[in-house]
DNA sequence: CGGGAAAAGCTTTTT
DNA sequence: GCTTTTCCCG
């Protein structure tokens, strides 16, 4: 194996003896080679065998991209490694071991929007007031409860709204278990509770894996720690990779902390520090490291590079958000011109609000862009529709789809109808499915409704039967026509109407993708394909090709790195945003977003804020982010918006903010001043308001002012 | 059942 | 303010 591509720190990491390593990567210090080449020495070098390799990531697209690697560098498959996410490794467990996990076989998985509708529903048959209890509370109670590994009865809290909050959660999890379904979360806590209470199991794993690797581990919540904690048991090896001023995901449950109770829990535990960087000017690294290091109770880290210094950060101080979008595409069509590719460049924000503006400006001079996040293609509704047709075919028991389906596309079964089902199904604690079975046996309904009904029944069962043996897509397709999707989402107009037709048929080729590849023993193809759409979000890697500006928020830029990056909305009140305002954990947080911002550049930063910007329906006047400010002056070069956009600034109101004259201004940078005009900057002296700058105007010849005077 | 009016959000997101 | 969801009535 060929190591001299990698640096010092990057070898002690790749060839360290068994045992505990915790290496802190920095961003862009190459933390993936350093896993890939791990890897491929405990195979070479320590012959572990794949079987005994343990390897855990956040997203499946990092899982995949491991694998590959891996498989590319030793010319071999590495089939029986296990390796994935979280999520998706315990969803293996459990298949392997659903009786013990006491699941049905056919257990199918519940994502988010899933939970949610189910947790409604319990709320509603509690007879509990939505305006109370909100679904969208308690599934975040239910969440954090479970991510404490707390089962209902083990929460301790005790006052009466806590108290309907376990109520709910006990009631949620019986609704799982009779419809035979499971929660993301609860993917990883079954899992936990099976490893922990069965000894044998629990043995046979903890020999098996010898070896296990986490990456990313600054974002494990407590859930995943002992999740990691019983695999590794007492004796295997284990090497974590992570970045304390990268983590950026406390608010849902990751703990930073994480990393220091490694150091407890697993003595003797080395550190390597992965602190040369491959991607960023020495300018913007030196940014980076002057931002975070106003962050108390790092683990300390300092990101240095061999490349040169570079170009200075561009900071622009636009009139309001419209002069910040076109500053913007401004640059953009310079830079264009230049050496850089729209590919190559990129907006980051921090609220997905703020993509509306920039969009126009972009769309207004014809600059290609794409918007990375919002509905992944699982998640839209019409698959959404269609794959609770295809998970009833499955499982009968599955309420949620049930509920999905019922009446949809609609088939003239009310609300009405479907509550009296729901009624049975409560008092008998049956399935929906089940339920509607009972009461037409009982001839219960009006005959409109008991046509309907039996119509519905036998749909289902038509569908399940005629789809036999068939083929995935072939299923899929008879499945999307036979329910009347296509004919209902046919008849919906406009372009809405036609996207959706064009992702159900999507679905078709899906699904055939899906089965040719490998469908894991004793599942039935359907049944994979559906925990596939549940756990992958598919990626529309054909878009990636084009030659488009990327448009997306800090959170999902983490991991990414391009040429040009432009820091859009770099004010108080946005970014720190106001609701971190008041928590130093939280800004610490927002700290270091804007560090995983910063380090996104390699070669040029911008960083721009409005002074003026509409937020929730109102005009505000916000200061300059402090985080600006945190960046050294010398580093940044200060641009301040167009007289002519500043015109149209109103009179009327008294601008809360007054522009700063603390060390913003560069010799040479043109500046302007409301009697003599513009011109160029000469000298600077001083700082704070005793700061006074000589300025030669083309008017009146050189002046030195104050520097408040001048924007 | 579907369309339009009223009301309610409104940081960040993967699985 | 803008967009999404919910509600109510024809």
């Amino acid at each position: 194996m060929i190591l001299n591509s990698l640096n010092p720190a990057q070898q002690e990491a790749v060839v360290a003896p068994l045992g505990h390593q915790l290496v802190l990567a920095g961003a862009g210090s190459g933390k993936t080679r350093v896993l890939i080449y791990r890897i491929a020495w405990l195979i070479e070098h320590e012959h572990i065998s794949p079987f005994n390799i343990l390897a855990v990531t956040f997203t499946n697209k990092a899982a995949n991209e491991m694998r590959t690697r891996v498989e590319s560098m030793l010319n071999v498959p590495v089939k029986s490694m296990w390796i994935g996410t979280f999520h998706g490794l315990s969803h293996r467990f459990l298949r392997a071991h659903w009786q013990e996990a006491g699941l049905p076989q056919a257990f199918q998985i519940l994502d988010s929007d899933d939970q949610f509708r189910l947790i409604r529903r319990v709320i509603h048959a509690m007879n509990l007031d939505e305006e109370r209890f909100p679904p969208k509370e308690a599934q975040w109670f239910i969440n954090a409860q479970k991510e404490e590994a707390r089962e209902p009865h083990q929460v301790e809290l005790r006052d009466f709204t806590a108290q309907t909050l376990i109520q709910i959660y006990q009631a949620y999890q019986e609704a799982c278990q009779r419809a035979g379904v499971i929660d993301f979360t609860d993917l990883l806590l079954k899992t936990y509770k099976l490893l922990l209470s069965n000894d044998t199991l629990r043995q046979h794993y903890q020999e098996r894996f010898r070896c296990l690797l986490v990456d990313e581990f600054q974002d494990t919540n407590t859930l995943q720690y002992s999740w990691l904690k019983l695999f590794a048991g007492e004796n295997n090896s284990i090497m974590i990779v992570g970045d304390d001023d990268q983590s950026i995901y406390g608010w849902r449950g990751a703990r930073i902390e994480n990393i220091q109770r490694f150091s407890k829990d697993f003595p003797g535990a080395n550190i390597i520090r992965l602190e040369q960087n491959y991607r960023s000017t020495g300018t913007i690294l030196k940014a980076a490291n002057a931002l975070i290091s106003q962050n108390s109770g790092r683990l300390g880290k300092n990101l240095w590079t061999e490349d040169q210094e570079g170009e200075l950060i561009t900071s622009y101080a636009a009139f309001n958000e419209t002069d910040e979008a076109f500053f913007i595409v401004n640059r953009i069509r310079d830079l264009r011109q230049g050496e850089f590719a729209l590919r190559d460049m990129a907006i980051l924000y921090r609220s997905n609000a703020q993509s509306r503006v920039i969009e126009e400006a972009l769309m207004q001079f014809g600059i290609p862009y794409r918007v990375y996040g919002g509905l992944r293609y699982f998640d839209r509704a019409e698959i959404k529709d269609a794959l609770a047709y295809l998970r009833i075919i499955a499982n009968r028991h599955d309420d949620p789809a049930f509920e999905r389906i019922i009446n949809t596309p609609t088939r003239g079964i009310g609300d009405k109808t479907v509550n009296a089902i729901r009624e049975q199904a409560k008092t008998a604690n049956q399935p929906l499915w089940y339920a509607l079975i009972t009461l037409l046996e009982k001839k219960f309904f009006s005959a409109r409704a008991d046509s309907a009904l039996a119509n519905f029944v036998n749909l289902i069962n038509a569908m399940d039967e005629k789809t036999v043996g068939m083929d995935l897509h072939k299923q899929v397709e008879y499945v999307l026509y036979s329910s009347g999707l296509i004919e209902h989402y046919r008849k919906e107009k406009g372009e809405k109407g036609l996207t959706r037709l064009e992702n159900l048929e999507e679905l078709v080729n899906a699904a055939h993708q899906f089965s040719q590849e490998a469908v894991p023993d004793e599942m039935s193809p359907l049944a994979a394909f559906l925990a596939y759409a549940a756990l992958e979000s598919k990626d529309d890697q054909a878009e990636a090709y084009d030659d488009s500006v990327q448009l997306m928020t800090l959170h999902s830029a983490k991991g990414l790195e391009f040429p040009v990056v432009f820091l859009a909305g770099c004010e108080e009140e946005l970014f720190p945003h106001y609701l971190s305002m008041n928590d130093p954990k939280a800004m610490e947080e927002e700290r270091r977003l804007c560090y995983v911002g910063v380090t996104r550049a390699m070669k040029k930063l911008f960083m721009t804020y409005a002074e003026l910007r509409r937020m929730h329906g109102k005009e505000a006047y916000h200061r300059p982010s402090r985080f600006l400010r945190e960046i050294p002056v010398e580093l940044v070069d200060e641009v301040r918006f167009r007289t002519k956009v500043s015109r149209v600034q109103p009179v009327a109101s008294t601008p809360a903010y007054k522009p700063q004259a603390q060390g913003r201004f560069r010799i040479g940078q043109d500046v302007h001043h409301r009697v003599f005009g513009e011109g160029t900057v000469l000298d600077v002296e001083g700082d704070g308001d005793e700061m006074k700058v000589k300025v030669r105007f083309g008017s009146v010849g050189t002046k030195v002012l104050i520097a408040s005077y001048l924007t």
